[in-house]
DNA sequence: TCGTAAATTAGAATTATTCTAATTTAGTAT
DNA sequence: ATACTAAATTAGAATAATTCTAATTTACGA
């Protein structure tokens, strides 16, 4: 597990946020944080957490990922399959999908452009569009 | 419950698709086409077929939904609440997920447009674009 | 009308996630 | 340093949506 760049960024945001610096969310951040912009599932957090010896409930990740992204230091990402995943790209962004590998790939902001909009319905405001480019093998 | 246009419609692509005609699929067919396009999950389906006095198990009605979602006679949608849609529109189109309500708006195709697309990563083929335009309140 | 593959059903199983309540811990105030 | 307290962790139960199972029933072509 490298200690990188943005390792230290997220674990400095971790310090910044009002959520204290245990032990539990230190490893995870590592982990998440260990090879650049990556999208997990908790299962796949909690599985690289056994294969690396390490003693942190399935609950204990729920719980991590969600409070690091009510804290902005990770997104979630809703996906076709009926999985969250985290991603740690928090920049306004959007994915491929693949369907065969249930597998997520960052699309930048600048690579896909929305040129027209529809009216938003009375009474509504926008908060976001969601793009998902579905990728088959 | 009217017995219109699209129920008569989706009727006859039932009898022309491998599926029989079973009463069950008879009656959540009326049900669904009943109001022009819509949106419906399992359980509201399920919960119109109590209201009507009919008796269709929630296993059936799943049954049933993911049947006519393989033949094309319905379209199902993820949203970002985790509960999946059946869309009685099976043209391409896009949606407004309502975060307050859960619910979905169409969007027709012509009324959104996305004028520039990221490369296809290598070996991958494009399989569809989905996007939905979150509102809140 | 029969035969058979398909459909239906109730309920169990599964999957992903959240909740609960008891225990432990981080970090502040002393 | 130490004690205090709110926050965090934990195991396991609970929940929610959906799928599976295996027994029964049904549609529909022969």
């Amino acid at each position: 597990m490298k200690f990188n760049e943005d390792i230290k960024k997220a674990l400095q945001s971790l310090k910044n946020s009002p959520l204290k610096t245990t032990k539990q969310r230190v490893d995870i951040i590592k982990i998440l944080f260990s090879e650049g912009n990556n999208h997990f599932t908790a299962e796949n957090v909690h599985n690289k957490i056994e294969k690396l010896g390490l003693n942190i409930s399935l609950a204990t990740v729920y719980n991590c990922l969600n409070q690091l992204t009510e804290n902005g230091i990770v997104k979630s990402v809703k996906t076709s399959c009926n999985k969250i995943y985290f991603d740690t790209n928090t920049t306004s962004h959007h994915h491929f999908f693949c369907k065969n590998s249930s597998t997520l790939i960052d699309i930048e902001s600048k690579n896909i452009k929305v040129s027209k909009l529809p009216k938003i319905p009375n009474g509504k405001k926008l908060d976001s569009i969601e793009i998902v480019v579905n990728l088959t093998d």
